[in-house]
DNA sequence: ACAAAATATATCGTGTACGATATAATGAAG
DNA sequence: CTTCATTATATCGTACACGATATATTTTGT
């Protein structure tokens, strides 16, 4: 019963079960980041500032796989919330140095269960979730570019 | 070295790299649909609609794990396209009776290389993606609701 | 040193994605 | 048979996410 069509069906894609389960989880997300207001995207940002302190835009569009106009804008918010301050790099003018605020790293102890409480929520079992985590960073490393 | 901000790590998320995925995958499907005149959201509609012809705005809620207030407007700008009708069930008012078009059902015919052109990009062993398959589906159907 | 290429951000417009709320039609309970 | 709850959709406001384009700074080639 194979057709040319069945490349079509919902039921035989890997992307849309991927997308989906991205919007799932960021769903779950953002009632337990209301309490620090942030937004998922805005979380991973800071999950960033809390590793590093200091970082340039173009280290976190590397970091987060987005592009400059996405971040942009929420890093300008970042900043109205007092999370994080952006400066010009004296050294090299293009850049931006972003740094992380006492209030952003403040932030960084009320967020300490936040991953905890989502994963309750997914249960893979440690291998399932090890292998995940292998199969998705092969799709973000491997390909060509971007 | 453990200590107890490890789990605020980006490298420790599982949810990080499942979103950073997903927006990888849309971003390459992008302009293979540009040709279709579709986004992603709305060829993962006309899926469904290649599939079943006719249903509910609900159905599509359900088989695509969105919002219908996520689906409306999208609907709305499928019908301007003529690839999809909109109309009320006489049966149930509640219910919208969206339909395939003619031109909606010539687009199949247009998509059908789509899948393939990106499988291309993505270059899992046949084992990897029965794992990832599995595993996504796990996430999507196991928790609790939504 | 200076025009040309490369790099890092910024701005703009379009299209999702969601929570919150409103409305219309149906179903259920007394 | 009529109120009250439920269901399906619609509307609104906020926040991404991206491609396209523009601008400022640095680097490179000569």
């Amino acid at each position: 019963m194979d057709n040319k069509y069945d490349c079509l069906l919902l039921k035989n894609q890997l992307c849309f079960p991927t997308y989906a389960v991205a919007n799932k989880i960021i769903r779950r997300y953002q009632p337990l980041l209301k309490k620090l207001d942030l937004t998922y995207t805005q979380y991973i940002v800071m999950m960033v500032m809390w590793e590093k302190e200091v970082v340039n835009e173009k280290d976190l569009v590397n970091a987060l796989y987005l592009q400059a106009n996405t971040l942009n804008p929420l890093l300008k918010k970042l900043e109205a919330k007092n999370y994080i301050q952006i400066k010009k790099d004296e050294s090299d003018k293009r850049n931006l140095k972003i740094s992380l605020t006492n209030e952003g790293r403040l932030l960084k102890d009320k967020a300490v269960d936040v991953p905890a409480s989502l994963a309750k929520e997914i249960n893979l079992t440690q291998e399932e979730a090890i292998f995940f985590y292998k199969i998705l960073y092969k799709i973000l490393n491997e390909t060509k570019e971007d």
